[in-house]
DNA sequence: GTCCTGGAGAGGTCCGACCACTAGAATACA
DNA sequence: TGTATTCTAGTGGTCGGACCTCTCCAGGAC
């Protein structure tokens, strides 16, 4: 939706976009040095870095003082504070993005159930594998749920939902770093990520759902035990507007 | 994840952020002028408008030339063009993007039979009836489509997953623009949202998920033969990755 | 070999001037 | 009087060029 010319900034944007696309510029490449690019592109580099700084923003790029911009390689994230940011804007509920995460995720394992390999098996065995190892210590067991969780996504071949999820979660733990860092029933959660592992072993979509869903539910409720602001049950909030008209684009 | 001092940037953005979150700025409000704003903050004006930028890009804040600077009170979004952006990046799919829209979508139908409200009723009703009066008119029908949908999203109750919807949308209307702007079957169309309404009505989720699917495949299929791109079968890509696990933040 | 220091090169911040756009006030005109 | 036009204050956008800070690593001191 950006207009093209004028706007210094989406020139620079759609100039790298383009980079991008042509293949001229590759995931973890650098791009030159501020001041050469800038006057590559005839503009000056105050210019040059509001367009790197709206990329950086989106996710796009990576930039690192003193050593350079980089185009990011990582997996793919919508900005990374931008859901934490909208939430303080939008009065997010917790519910709200446990309620995200529950419906995301276990679309995820189901199509993971449907279309995944036997490398994402294996790496699902491994950390499920881990998880046990490491029922002791919390914060160790923590690094194994989450790839455990990455590589489901990864899985479900679907990209999209995969950045969609990677959001959330983050802006999920940005919240629970804020409660205590304590946490119990590992065990129990080990057993419920394997069962969940099995299902999608033996490619069964339903029951990778089920069991994922279930498993979130169970998460969010540990979670309200020891959180000030407990869950709130479900309640739609105001009336629909009617203004949005003017904003729809094609 | 932001961390507070140093970084001007992260200043300015946590600085606003806690306006917000105290209720001193609202969505919708202006923000002092650049020039006074940056005096007030002891710093000077470029590190702020690097801050702005930053929020902007985030769809937090809406900035206008020769106007002003406002706090965002549209529907929630994330970054607009960051889908496209990350899609030219990491290289994604129509297909993907159907996907995910076709899963959102159908949950959000299912949220809304469930919690939707007399005024999302009426609301979707209206759309329902504009659309059936506009099947001949392409571009008035389109508008009536996107609100209908956009209603749905907020009857569901959950704006997280609305705003994911939404920057969903944008990236697929992103894409479309580019190929034809003929429709055709808008009558069939029609028909379809109004089962969809009724099916929320009548607070059936099962029957509303059903059918915004059957919808939204229909609609994938009608826009793969106009494409150049026909949308491609499910098919997972490489291998899952061991390196993320530096990035873990709990 | 190890440690320290210095410098090159990159991004970060600042200043102050000027350009471009918007909206509303002031003015000219019918 | 009413309407169109022009002017202008205020706001964001761009510029360039100076200077600061951070990283990294070569090269010397030990």
């Amino acid at each position: 939706m950006p207009k093209s010319d004028t706007h210094m900034t989406m020139r620079v944007v759609n100039h790298i976009r383009s980079m991008i696309e042509t293949g001229d510029l590759q995931p973890g490449d650098r791009i030159p040095p501020e001041r050469e690019f800038a006057r590559k592109l005839h503009i000056s580099r105050a210019s040059l870095r509001t367009g790197i700084g709206y990329l950086a923003a989106m996710g796009v790029m990576n930039v690192r003082h003193g050593v350079g911009t980089f185009v990011a390689n990582g997996p793919p994230e919508l900005g990374k504070s931008s859901l934490s940011l909208l939430g303080a804007l939008h009065g997010f509920q917790s519910w709200q993005m446990f309620e995200a995460r529950r419906i995301l995720e276990s679309e995820l394992a189901a199509l993971a159930a449907e279309r995944g390999r036997e490398q994402h098996f294996a790496a699902l065995s491994e950390e499920v594998a881990e998880m046990y190892a490491t029922v002791d210590d919390a914060m160790e067991y923590l690094i194994h749920d989450v790839r455990f969780h990455r590589v489901i996504a990864q899985a479900s071949g679907n990209p999209i939902l995969a950045a969609v999820m990677e959001t959330i979660t983050s802006a999920l733990y940005d919240e629970r770093r804020k409660t205590a860092e304590r946490s119990r029933d590992l065990k129990e959660s080990a057993d419920l990520h394997r069962e969940i592992y099995r299902a999608i072993r033996s490619r069964n979509p339903a029951e990778a759902r089920s069991v994922m869903e279930r498993h979130l539910t169970a998460a969010q409720s540990a979670q309200d035990l020891e959180s000030t602001t407990p869950g709130a049950p479900p309640a739609p909030e105001a009336v629909p507007t009617k203004r949005a008209a003017k904003k729809v684009e094609v």
